[in-house]
DNA sequence: ACAGAAATAGACCGGTCTGTATAGTTCGAC
DNA sequence: GTCGAACTATACAGACCGGTCTATTTCTGT
């Protein structure tokens, strides 16, 4: 019964990898296939709904571990602000490595995408929302539900403005005015 | 030496209608003809340099006007906080208007695109920028440079949300956020 | 060893994509 | 009226798109 490969969830990474550098129309699925030296022959063996089904998979499978990681690296911090500002360092300095192509997993497909797309990548918000809105709560932080919202628009807004200029200042920008919202005055 | 014909600005307006709702690749160059009932043999009359100067002329285009009307929305506005609730609640109707598809024209188009939507991207969000700083110092918001970066970010991140989501309400929680940062506390 | 499921190979389909080439038409200037 | 520029029509090229198909190989359970 066991899988005898490992070309699905190979599939699935660099699918991923591309989709949030290219969005969902810029990638074509012979990319897909010639990057990861993958099987054609299996690309529907694997993903019977196609593209979509693809896409979805891999949104929600990206975004399971950015919000691991958002999770893990706000829960070492001993407070909002050096929580947020981890945060904000760390998707700066992805950014940064990538040189400016790689942006946020979710909100680069989210936009283009079918039905079953935007399904995951709603729930994938959603996650992060609740990720972000414990952390505040957690701390006492009074709002932590709006706020939270707010932090997701500007750091997926950040992202955006940082991979379009090049540069990442809108990040640290918008850090460092979270980082004062949450101080509580 | 004057234009004989309004097919130019004609297939502008239909362009950007469609990039700002299903993005760069998304949108095809028939699709464009098809719409706006537009005459196929001067596409490329008009715009030798193909699908990315209709792109980026679209934008600039579009992002002017939004432009415009941010500048005149904020400065029809007696403080900061109310300014900002009002771009909020343009947006928010507009989105909701659209029944979620148009989203902003600019962060629409960044992602996708080379390098000549990526400047004409670049020019639109720096004059949005600027009119919200303007806005800000003239009311002697403090940081009115940092602070407009995050209301630009935060904005585009709501919108971005609440088109995936299919629900304004990222956009006012934003806006409940942003209004109280303004107030200067 | 053998049966059968899991997985892969790779050709192939119709359609659409951006972009080009060329011929034709409409219009203003003189 | 004539000429040339502005504009449009149409056909087509070459590549690529997502998706389907059948044949074949690879592995597992018995």
């Amino acid at each position: 019964m066991g899988r005898r490969s490992d070309t699905r969830e190979r599939t699935l990474r660099t699918a991923a990898n591309l989709f949030r550098t290219q969005g969902y129309h810029g990638t074509g699925l012979n990319q897909v296939l010639a990057e990861g030296g993958l099987p054609k022959g299996s690309l529907y063996f694997h993903f019977p709904g196609g593209k979509e089904q693809l896409a979805a998979e891999a949104v929600t499978m990206a975004a399971g571990e950015l919000c691991e990681w958002v999770r893990a690296t706000l829960a070492a911090a001993p407070d909002p602000a050096a929580g947020l500002d981890a945060v904000v360092g760390g998707l700066a300095e992805h950014l940064a490595e990538s040189d400016f192509q790689r942006g946020c997993p979710i909100g680069t497909v989210a936009p283009d995408g079918g039905e079953v797309v935007r399904a995951a990548c709603v729930t994938a918000f959603a996650t992060w929302h609740s990720v972000t809105r414990d952390f505040l709560a957690l701390h006492g932080v009074p709002n932590a539900d709006t706020l939270a919202t707010t932090v997701l628009a500007a750091l997926e807004g950040a992202q955006l403005l940082a991979r379009t200029t090049h540069d990442t200042a809108p990040l640290y920008a918008v850090g460092a005015t979270l980082r004062t919202l949450v101080r509580g005055n």
